[in-house]
DNA sequence: TCGATAATATATCAATTCGATATATATCTT
DNA sequence: AAGATATATATCGAATTGATATATTATCGA
């Protein structure tokens, strides 16, 4: 599922500059998605050519102008069509685990640290969660079930990396 | 952590040629690290040509012949000194999480497909993580703890979506 | 033994994405 | 008045993805 499509759904729940839907990807999508400007606005270039948003130049007081995107028949239609015919992939890119499968190569004190980071992100990207889901009060059934999927896995993650940190630690202690 | 990052950690547990390390990135990294020929390939031509592998012409018999990559001291050393700067990021990228917040755009059937779908790619990459501790019998500790991290977030995951499956049907079938 | 399929092996390429940087306006703080 | 922060758009080189091309040998059923 590419750029294009995540911005369809950012628009389907309302019009958005291109500022407001990379808000959106860091505050509520940053759990399973990540787009940064420099894929998010060729996107929206890509859909306007196509037809499947519209947009218009929005004068501010007080702020910079901004471009208003706009989901249209033929967009919305595409993103539905795109959401029936994709293969619900679940991948991960961890070089916290890169770093952990090559532990043996570092400092006992570098893994300590590399495992203590990894439990600040988690119980950020926690927080993170439950400031959404506290500020969004009445969303979709799947956005409900998406945030308890990411809190729990986050939670599983931390639990085990807290039970067994001792005991990787004794093993690479160990061994050197 | 780029491509030629993992091509030298691979390299660091023994020569191997393009082809077999590509293995080794489905066989024991797919969890955390997903890298194709067309990735891998040209990361081998790069390190070759900063200095950090060697690779040498191997004629095969019964079998094509192959370029077999050896890891230099300049390479390892390369490969510490990232393992020391890199922050341990852990990202995902997940359709299957896109699909869900989007799922009252979908007919239900559809969504029961999808959870049922990602049920069974769970399923699948449990049992390779299983296949490949029972296979490597005296790995590093990092491994080893990796494969157990990887086992518990994704048994956290199973068991979050058979335990609110029926709950996400639901609401999505009294909306409409 | 013929033909199909699969495994081994390398390589390239267009399309996409990533990460950094540039530019500009307005607000807020010190 | 200076400096930091937030809003806002855009571009660009580098890296990655996913598909495709090419070739050899093995395997296995018809």
């Amino acid at each position: 599922m590419d750029v294009k499509t995540l911005c369809l759904g950012v628009l389907s729940m309302g019009d958005a500059s291109g500022y407001e839907i990379k808000k959106v990807f860091e505050d509520s999508f940053s759990h399973f998605y990540v787009a940064g400007f420099g894929s998010i606005y060729p996107a929206l270039a890509e859909l306007t050519r196509l037809g499947h948003v519209t947009c218009s130049n929005i004068e501010q007081e007080k702020r910079p102008a901004k471009k208003v995107y706009h989901l249209t028949d033929a967009g919305l239609q595409a993103f539905r069509q795109t959401l029936s015919g994709t293969h619900p992939h679940h991948r991960v890119r961890s070089d916290f685990m890169v770093l952990v499968v090559f532990a043996h190569l570092l400092p006992p004190q570098r893994v300590e640290q590399i495992l203590a980071t990894r439990l600040e992100d988690i119980e950020r990207q926690l927080k993170l969660i439950d400031h959404c889901v506290s500020e969004n009060g009445q969303s979709a059934p799947g956005t409900a079930f998406a945030a308890g999927f990411a809190r729990t896995v986050l939670l599983a993650g931390r639990d085990y990396i807290e039970a067994q940190r001792g005991e990787l630690l004794k093993a690479l202690r160990e061994k050197s």
